[in-house]
DNA sequence: AAAATAATTTAGAATTATTCTAAAAAAATT
DNA sequence: AATTTTTTTAGAATAATTCTAAATTATTTT
């Protein structure tokens, strides 16, 4: 574990706002002093392998990363592409009774306007 | 509606097996006898743009198009990455009491080994 | 702790998927 | 039928990501 990589990793599990790639070098390049983007990818991609953090895609919008693995949903803003997580009880329960009990995992993302969004419509 | 419009919506909608934008172009180019790449990519922004069809996203995964707008998830495969439809009843209920009645569309995918690739496993 | 081995980082080139461009062709309108 | 608008096309351009091979850093062995 070198000090990119736990920089890396502290980034996507210190903050909630769910980077994408880009925003995460440039976040570690400042902490740093330097980084390769290349460096960002390997390790993203090396933690992910890991089971350390988990890739968050939806349709028209770049890859994110997340650090929990306790399942739930995504929000995402229509307007600004916040991603939110949230709960939803009985949603397994839900998907077993719908297609049994032989699935793995599920991906499961929502679009709203945030309350900021909102505010300011 | 041109003809390769017409060829690449027809794709779309009657296929179940969700084809990516190259599986698109190589079976649009066979129909028709030559089409350019560019054109299919134009024609499936157009087609989504006019509500016709929509794309399917999911992670470390090509996009994919269905042409269905009843709410529904998917099941990929993750051997194969076969992607089928499954109808999820109660699944808008239980979202409306998770977060309220403040979303406009959701997308859920789900892992699971299909049933030709449990059998050859 | 020094030497040897293995893994990681890096810059930049390469690749892949997609989008853009501007001219040609086709379709729609007058 | 002529004009205007839209679409198609080939190829160039772009963006995101991956690869490459040398340099650096970390780990293991001695």
């Amino acid at each position: 574990m070198t000090k990119q990589r736990a920089t890396i990793l502290d980034i996507v599990r210190s903050d909630k706002a769910h980077h994408t790639a880009e925003e995460i070098y440039h976040i570690a390049n400042e902490r740093l002093g330097g980084i390769s983007l290349a460096t960002v990818y390997n390790n993203l991609h090396a933690l992910e392998e890991a089971g350390l953090i988990r890739r968050i895609t939806a349709e028209h919008f770049a890859d994110r990363y997340d650090s929990s693995f306790v399942p739930h949903g995504h929000l995402i803003c229509e307007r600004c592409e916040r991603v939110t997580d949230f709960n939803i009880d009985g949603f397994e329960a839900l998907l077993s009774d719908a297609i049994g009990n032989s699935f793995s995992s599920y991906e499961l993302k929502v679009r709203h306007l945030c309350t900021k969004c909102r505010e300011n419509a």
